[in-house]
Formats: C-alpha cells, sequence, structure tokens
DNA sequence: TATTGTTATACTCTATAACTATA
DNA sequence: TATAGTTATAGAGTATAACAATA
C-alpha cells in the first residue's frame, strides 16, 4: 500500500503547511461562493470591522494589495451594497471606506461559514490537540511577524486539474 | 499596544494555516533562487526520486498539473540537466521522464535548503511542541485526503506590495 | 513636490482548443 | 475512437506607468 520510496515532502513540516493551507484555501473558495463573496472580500470586511472609515490606502498598507486592486475591490464591495465611500474627514484626496449594514451581516455569516469548515477540517483533533495547534499557529506567526488577520493573497482560484 | 478590535480572522486556526503556509512559500522560494529552481521544479523532481521514468502523464495526474503546462516544466528541467526524455519502454507515444545525476544533487540541496529555512520557521518551538505540530499536521492531511508530499500549486510569486 | 484615487497599457499566467503520432 | 505530447490562441490576473485632484 505504501510508496516504495515515499516522497520525502511528507516528512516537513514547512511543505505540510502550505498544502493543507492551500487545500483550505481552495475549500473555503468554494464555501464562501454561495454567499456570493470571496475570501479577499472578507479579508477586507473583517478588517474593517475595527477600522471602519479607512482610506483606501490605509486599506492597501494594511492588506498589502495594491491601489490600483484596491479601486476593483472597493467597487466590488460597493456595488454589493456591503461597503459606502463616504468623504474622508480630514484629506480631501482619500476616500473614507465604511461598512454598511449588510456588510456587517455577510462578514458575520462568512465567519460563520469558516467555523462550520474548521469544524469539519479539525474534527479528528481532541480539544487539547486543537488548541494546541492553534497555539503553535499563533506563536509561529508572531515569529514572522505576520500582521494578525491580514494576508496579501487570498486570491483566486482553483488548482489546475 | 493592542488594536481596539481585533481582527477576528486571527483566531481562525484555518486562517492562520494559510497565513503561515503562504509567508512560508514566499520565503521559500527566495531561498530557493539562488540555486536557479522554483519550488514546483523541486516538487517534481522529490517525486521523480520515487518514480523515475514516469511518464508525463503520469506526472500530471500525480502533481496535478496540466499537461500542456508540464511540456514547459519538463523543458526547463531538462534544459538545466535535472532530468531526460526518453523513450517510454511500454508506450511509444509517451516519454518518460528520468533523473539525471544534476537533478538528484539538486533535489539534495533543494531539501538542505527546506531543513535549514525550517529551523529559522520552527526555532522557537520546543522538540516537543515541533513534533505534535508535525504529527497534527499529518493527521489533517490524511484526513483531507491530501497525496504525501504533493501539491498542485507551489507557484509563483511574491505577494504585491 | 508628494500623495490619493483612478485609468490605461503591457506583461504574465492559465485555460481551451487544435494538431500529430501512436494506441 | 481515445490518448500522449505538443503548440497556438484567448482569457484572466497582475504590474507599470501615467493622470487629475489635493496636500
Amino acid at each position: 500500500m505504501d510508496d516504495p520510496t515515499p516522497n520525502p515532502l511528507a516528512k516537513h513540516p514547512a511543505f505540510l503547511t502550505v498544502q493543507l493551507g492551500w487545500h483550505i484555501t481552495t475549500q473555503f473558495i468554494a464555501a464562501l461562493a454561495p454567499l456570493g463573496i470571496h475570501p479577499r472580500h472578507m479579508g477586507m470586511l473583517s478588517f474593517l470591522l475595527g477600522r471602519d472609515g479607512a482610506s483606501q490606502q490605509q486599506l492597501c498598507d494594511a492588506l498589502g494589495i495594491h491601489r490600483n486592486v484596491m479601486v476593483g475591490m472597493v467597487d466590488e464591495l460597493e456595488k454589493a451594497g456591503f461597503v459606502e465611500r463616504r468623504r474622508h474627514p480630514a484629506d480631501r484626496r482619500a476616500h473614507a471606506v465604511h461598512l454598511l449594514a449588510a456588510g456587517r451581516e455577510m462578514q458575520r455569516k462568512a465567519e460563520e461559514t469558516l467555523s462550520r469548515m474548521e469544524d469539519g477540517i479539525f474534527g479528528s483533533l481532541t480539544a487539547a490537540e486543537r488548541a494546541a495547534y492553534l497555539a503553535t499557529l499563533q506563536q509561529l506567526a508572531a515569529d514572522a511577524g505576520l500582521s494578525p488577520g491580514i494576508h496579501p493573497a487570498l486570491r483566486d482560484s482553483l488548482p489546475g486539474s
């Protein structure tokens, strides 16, 4: 049943992290699709929860997205009624991006979807194992200097078949 | 020092896995660049270690890469002297892709690079924590049905700045 | 002069489809 | 007729550069 010479990558925690992360991403994209949004939209909404009224440039800096791409993302979220561009109180060049009620509701649904998916993925772990896994991840993320809740490339799409 | 309303994603193990996986990927691409190869090349070489002489189609099936993309990858590896296309003994339509000595050597160096990088990333964990992390990842990968040592999208590149 | 948002252009990557030689 | 490898074409995605308004 076993491969005579097993692939050496399978024993590397770095590889396994990437492999599992990729699997989670594709699965989450699919889980979010019925809601009509992409993980990158959820990332924006989740961030705005704590920084409502941020300028597009501030969103760019925080989320690691180019400002020309940000234009399109805000367009999409605005068209869906999740956010609104308002006048920035301190800088007339900037737009203040504000969460609307529908946006908060969508963020809540998306996070619920995420939690449901996690129950499936981590279901075979004991509570203690799952807690240890989470603690380790948080420590590693802190070691690596990763910003909490942010990463630039929650983007497209499915692996080539 | 803390964000008044912290980003809720930071507490989700699924998100943290993806975030850390992305960080590892970008760091590994950079670590491999001086060797002149990309993680996807290492994936090919590591796989061929156990399946030398596989046809391109078999490589496609195993690694989840389209066959038109595989053509270019084999071209690159062949040009670099890491693999060689030979006649397939059983099917004259197919090419048998064989590892050359330089390819084995490059695989070895790449895996050494990976191990060095892992020492940096996981350096703050105790041996027990690191072992537990690895065991959990292996269990989760098995639960998800992921093929050992394989994933389709070890691809480009850096997050937009 | 630098910065914010925006638009236009070019480039890269990926996906689809066609072609050949075998099976 | 179907499959392995290859090539060509088209589409999506990303990055670079320019622009108008404001700092």
